[in-house]
DNA sequence: TGTAAGATCTAG
DNA sequence: TAGATCTTACAA
């Protein structure tokens, strides 16, 4: 990183989902563990909305233990656990009381890459943030930083110019089994660190047998 | 209190 | 193409 880099805005964060999805698009995020600075350039990201999106964990009767974070004020981690084994990073947006998140799906590494590597198993560079399940393990996140404030001691992310329109992306969202009709996921055109499974303008529909 | 399914990744 | 692995949500 160069030493003219900007912590953004959080004031960025109470807007629409969808609209801080494209904003994050460049963006740098990095995360701070041990002193040791990990991250990376945004290239992939979806937008989670309240209860209305059916592929959003607001999709509940209410507000419950596990989308508490999602409710809360905007600027924000909310971090989850899922498969078992994959924590997933995501940023809380819309207005407080207002359920709204971006889930953080791919970055390229500019920050730390060898310690990345190195929680990732010496994968090598296209491999350790490609996807969110990679990502979060890349960055050392886990359930300890959900609800975590963003720019304050754990997790930064600092301005970057807009990509240009025609750089930008959009697809239905991934591994979803409802809600994946919407065009809600973000991604750089061409970008090498995007995920797989998202390569390409075609969605990946999940097939299953029986549900 | 029990059960089913999940915003994924990896190896075979 | 299926298995790993455990938390959450919801029904009983």
């Amino acid at each position: 990183m160069g030493s003219g880099a900007v912590p953004l805005s959080l004031a960025l964060f109470e807007a629409d989902p969808r609209d801080v999805a494209r904003a994050l698009l460049g963006k740098t995020l990095v995360t701070v563990t041990d002193g040791v600075l990990t991250g990376g350039r945004i290239v992939e990201v979806e937008a989670y909305l309240g209860a209305d999106d059916l592929g959003s964990h607001a999709a509940t009767r209410g507000i419950t233990r596990r989308n508490a974070t999602m409710y809360g004020p905007p600027g924000h981690a909310y971090v989850y656990f899922t498969y078992g084994m994959h924590h997933m990073l995501n940023l809380v947006c819309a207005p407080e009381g207002t359920a709204g998140a971006v889930l953080i799906r791919a970055l390229e590494p500019t920050v730390g890459a060898e310690e990345m590597s190195s929680r990732r198993e010496g994968r090598p560079l296209r491999e350790l943030a490609s996807g969110p399940g990679r990502l979060a393990a890349a960055l050392a996140i886990t359930m300890g930083d959900n609800g975590m404030k963003l720019n304050e001691n754990r997790i930064f992310v600092y301005d970057a110019p807009e990509p240009p329109p025609f750089a930008v992306a959009s697809s239905g969202r991934i591994g979803l089994s409802a809600g994946h009709e919407i065009e809600l996921r973000y991604y750089l055109r061409d970008d090498p660190f995007v995920s797989r499974g998202a390569t390409g303008p075609v969605t990946k529909v999940r097939t299953r047998a029986g549900r």
